[in-house]
DNA sequence: ACGTCTATATCACTTAGTGATATATCTACT
DNA sequence: AGTAGATATATCACTAAGTGATATAGACGT
């Protein structure tokens, strides 16, 4: 059984395209900043593109929301200006939650042939 | 085949959650401005609730946009106070688009085992 | 040493969403 | 007929979020 989300996280559904896709870029390993804006053009096809200014607004706010965690940097003689992130477990909760989300309207499009099925 | 949206449109990916639930939910038939508010809250599982400000200035830009266009009442004698829109050719691409984003997004996520897989 | 890419950061501005409130109509009940 | 409550649209003042531009500097290849 999953806990329920706090109201307060809660509110933040759905989440805006900004916070998914770092959410989402973090959810396979600690990643810089930059790196994230590069998997997230790549993670979108292209149809969306984060500039500097989202982003690093983006990152400071879900720091203050306890969504990610910085990590200090474990790694021997990495280049020195990076700051890595890691998604915490509200984070990976809120991700879910939003996911399901998404999955469900898709569902439902489904069935009204708005988009196609599975084929994989 | 289908045909490319526009960069116009294009830029309006991802959309947002009020131009998303409003054009999802006008996706089964004309509908008023108060029924696609009701539509979302069921539609959303009570995740995402559209208040009037929020629905009646979204509406409008939709016209502006060309997304929807308004209907006039072709019913004999219904509530007058009613307006009812329907998804423009346009509107149902971006749909279209948006929900394949969204697909392509939980497919990934699935892979990764971040979402329940399919059951029906 | 130079140019380009990488990397983080911030400013000023725009756009979108929101709680509150207003106004009017419709419906059901007495 | 009166009226209470749900339905329906609309707008205001405010907040939150995203954005283009710009700044600064370290890394890397030639």
């Amino acid at each position: 059984m999953k806990p329920d989300l706090s109201d307060d996280l809660r509110s933040l559904l759905p989440l805006t395209p900004a916070v998914f896709y770092v959410l989402f870029a973090l959810m396979d390993g600690d990643k810089h900043g930059y790196a994230i804006m590069q998997q997230t053009t790549a993670h979108s096809d292209r149809k969306f593109r984060m500039g500097p200014a989202t982003l690093y607004t983006t990152l400071q706010r879900l720091l203050d929301l306890g969504l990610i965690e910085e990590v200090e940097r474990g790694r021997n003689s990495e280049d020195s200006r990076r700051r890595y992130y890691r998604i915490a477990r509200t984070g990976k909760l809120l991700l879910e939650a939003e996911l399901a989300r998404m999955d469900s309207a898709v569902r439902l499009a489904r069935k009204r042939k708005l988009v196609p099925g599975t084929t994989d």
